[in-house]
DNA sequence: GCTAATCCATACTAATCTTATATAGATTGA
DNA sequence: TCAATCTATATAAGATTAGTATGGATTAGC
């Protein structure tokens, strides 16, 4: 039960760029080297974040890539749904017709509820709440 | 991010045991039949839930399978955990030194404390909730 | 002793998914 | 002109998953 690497991925992005917020458009390249993601996987992750109005770019010379939204109203769980294939911990919980036991099944409506306080809490934790050291509750 | 189909037979076995506590050992092949799970299959999962010491068994003829615990003692966490190779929602969590920017990652932090949340309510959820209808909160 | 059942170990495979890398160009705008 | 984004697709290596298959050893009721 792990996160695909490109929600982790998606994740860090944003958060660079919540970082570099203040100084212009921020360019593949820069990304690629903070984070160690090569420019080419970037531009496949950054895709999606732009058809979800998450990011905004700016083209041409002197061009890159912004948030399209406050860091505040960006949530983990807008990431991770964006990037997971299945975004349920199980496929029953989204389509009882997957398996043929989900009639009887009281389990199917346990890992619904899992997955709910899961996205809970993602949806609860901005990418504000992680780009400096001031992650909610830390010491 | 989805569960194994480990995890959800291992789930739906021990519920199966639990509804036919009363009927002394359950064999596989009736397991097998009323969860449509190869015998060979449930071999398999039926084998850690040994080793957990969920699950005894009883040799020879008319022999089978039976909980070794009461139903409200087991949780669905043990059986994830038991399952999942990987119970974290990603290695950085549990194994930092898996991610060169483990330092300066709070999100890190985040998957961290939406894998918390995550257990905490697979913890509180036991296998005698989902063994007969009457699955907490529902109506 | 026969037989029904668990137990054990491991090998194999088919399919799928993941994680990229690679290729090849079109578009934009300083 | 050229630095950059954008688009689309192909490819591939590797890992994982889910399940089947093989081949037996052990136990205990009858």
């Amino acid at each position: 039960m792990k996160l695909s690497t490109r929600s982790r991925y998606g994740a860090r992005i944003l958060v660079d760029l919540a970082r570099h917020k203040d100084q212009g458009p921020v360019q593949i390249g820069e990304i690629s080297k903070r984070q160690d993601i090569s420019v080419k996987y970037l531009e496949q992750l950054i895709r999606p974040l732009k058809k979800a109005k998450l990011v905004t770019s700016v083209r041409g010379p002197k061009g890159g890539h912004l948030l399209a939204e406050k860091p505040e109203n960006i949530s983990l769980g807008q990431v991770v749904r964006l990037f997971e294939g299945q975004s349920d911990l199980v496929e029953c919980v989204r389509f009882p017709e997957k398996c043929a036991m989900s009639d009887d099944c009281q389990v199917r409506l346990a890992w619904r509820d899992a997955t709910e306080v899961l996205y809970e809490k993602l949806d609860s934790t901005a990418i504000s709440d992680l780009m400096d050291g001031n992650y909610p509750g830390e010491d």
